[in-house]
DNA sequence: TGTCGTATAGTCGGATCCGGCTACTAGGAT
DNA sequence: ATCCTAGTAGCCGGATCCGACTATACGACA
């Protein structure tokens, strides 16, 4: 599958909205933030003129107009084109098919749960059940408030419930390993260097305390 | 919470190894991929050497030692400071304790899967539920090989487990989702433009076909 | 009437990131 | 002897990304 030309996602967003209607740069910038878009895209000024910029070259979106109102900086309104409504398909279509390698910075982390030992692992770790489960219950309200009260469609919102999903499946994750920790069950070896490499305490001998 | 100087993850996976033992770059990029933590860390040589060379800038690990081996290039192998030493706990209970938002190309797609209509969103996600089932079971497949036969203890392959819980979890989601598309209580609106805006036909109208 | 905060609209320089490249060695295959 | 491939080690130009900044308009309010 060859590369593709355009990969930061705010570009999908992009297209996504000029599919309605024409716009400028800025009023998608509030739009997105508006329809609560700006959870699944990094919704940054500077990179969305870039975006736009890459878009036209690749001429997926051209400018249709340039308006200016009174003394404000003038705004360039832009449509996609044929090509762009094709490729807007395309690419989610393609989004959805094959996941991706994404190197989340948790699992980074979680890599390296050894170096914290494990009474500062598992306190780490029930900060972020804290964290993860206001996150959860925040999404639930804006969701009960806009999809739940019939404004928008539960398919205009349906990321919302994906990134529920996901959530509960890590503090599921983070709660169950901090109780794994803290009943021994996850045992803590204790790593030293010897003149073969490395050794490891097994489950039996002394763990770290 | 002020920013952190360097972000790339790839710094920890770096410090990391530098912990054991004083290291050249080439030695930990093939390191990393041995021990599979590559599935954690984006290893791409490129950018492996800027990043050690802003280690070394910012004083978190620093060069002992440059050998040459016969007419090959000259290998700079790196050892951790003391700060470096102390940042690496640090940046892990950073990273564990608060979650931060992450944009998975997916949760892109997913906000726009109603630009694909029900019949072909319903597909591609099955054919996604197929790739992920796939890498859940060649994960578990590694684990069992190296964990499961005592050859590494399980702390050191946490993050394998974590990455294969949320698989499950978006495995789930992905089925579950395909499921409510077909037997259709994911209603899927048909958007129209009218002079007010957009009006959407509700639940009992007539929907996409 | 001055000015303070917020909304509107976009620019720019520098940091970061990465794919593709060079250059050399060792060890078979032809 | 020569070629070919795989492994070792690192470099660099260009693309991308983003934070911080500029500049104007407008309503509130003291």
């Amino acid at each position: 599958m060859a590369k593709r030309k355009i990969s930061n996602t705010l570009a999908l967003a992009v297209l996504g909205l000029l599919q309605e209607q024409p716009m400028h740069p800025y009023e998608m910038a509030t739009t997105l933030r508006e329809r609560h878009k700006d959870s699944s895209f990094k919704v940054n000024s500077g990179s969305l003129y870039d975006t736009v910029e890459s878009l036209v070259r690749h001429g997926w979106i051209e400018p249709v107009e340039t308006a200016r109102d009174g003394r404000r900086p003038e705004r360039t309104v832009y449509a996609p084109t044929g090509l762009g409504q094709d490729e807007f398909v395309r690419w989610i279509d393609e989004l959805l098919r094959t996941p991706v390698a994404e190197y989340p910075k948790f699992m980074a982390a979680v890599s390296y749960l050894g170096a914290l030992g494990p009474e500062r692992a598992a306190e780490a770790l029930l900060e972020r059940a804290g964290h993860l489960a206001r996150r959860i219950e925040e999404t639930n309200t804006v969701l009960a408030d806009t999809v739940g009260s019939g404004q928008v469609p539960r398919l205009f919102m349906i990321e919302a419930e994906c990134a529920v999903h996901a959530w509960e499946a890590e503090l599921a994750w983070t709660r169950r390993t901090v109780a794994e920790i803290r009943d021994g069950s996850l045992f803590w070896p204790r790593a030293e260097r010897t003149e073969q490499g490395w050794t490891w305490s097994a489950p039996g001998e002394e763990p770290v305390r």
